[in-house]
DNA sequence: CCCTGATTCGC
DNA sequence: GCGAATCAGG
């Protein structure tokens, strides 16, 4: 696919106004990744966009595309599985509701992503549902345990604090779905 | 894990 | 010039 004049000009329309690369990508059709997208602006010289100016000296690394150099040195990684197991968790079901697979209440978050509807400003703006959880799971400081989401919900002097407390894995502060509000999606276009 | 842009470099 | 691979950071 060639850069016609017309495609760098929607290109260079998106990237002002802030579109992430990939997103361009996905508005410029098939075939152009944002790989496509990124290098074109470079080249373009209009890759600053709105950056400070905080970027710690490229560390160049030698790299190798394909050709002679091997991709993968495939050094053989050692496989440190290290599963302590750790189930520490004999009996101590407390008094935690267990409704595993509860009716579609209001946790019921659907996760289907629609495929992509890109009509370059079609705004859907959702994905708030926030999601509510009713007084008998909600759990305070104490329930929390090495899996359970410890997502704060509500104002933490309020009274109807509590945590999110829907299981996480190990290692994750935080349930699937509010790990990835965590820190990714905070706000995918613009804050306020 | 997901994502972002930045850079390098073989093509 | 192009963009995949890679990097670095959130």
């Amino acid at each position: 696919m060639a850069w016609t004049d017309e495609r760098v000009a929607i290109l260079k329309k998106l990237w002002m106004e802030g579109l992430s690369a990939s997103q361009i990508a996905a508005e410029l059709g098939e075939g152009v990744t944002r790989n496509a997208v990124i290098g074109k602006v470079h080249r373009l010289k209009l890759s600053g966009r709105a950056k400070p100016a905080s970027s710690a000296p490229r560390a160049r690394k030698p790299r190798a595309t394909a050709s002679s150099t091997p991709r993968r040195p495939s050094g053989a990684a050692s496989n440190t599985s290290a599963r302590p197991a750790s189930s520490s968790r004999p009996a101590a079901a407390s008094s935690a509701p267990r409704r595993s697979s509860g009716p579609a209440v209001a946790g019921n978050t659907a996760l289907k992503m629609s495929a992509d509807t890109e009509a370059e400003q079609s705004f859907e703006l959702n994905a708030e549902s926030e999601i509510f959880i009713p007084e008998a799971e909600r759990i305070g400081l104490m329930e929390l345990n090495e899996h359970t989401c410890k997502w704060p919900i509500g104002d933490p002097v309020a009274d109807d604090f509590h945590f999110c407390g829907r299981h996480s894995d190990e290692g994750k502060p935080y349930c699937e779905f509010h790990s990835k509000r965590a820190y990714h999606s905070l706000d995918r276009r613009k804050k306020n």
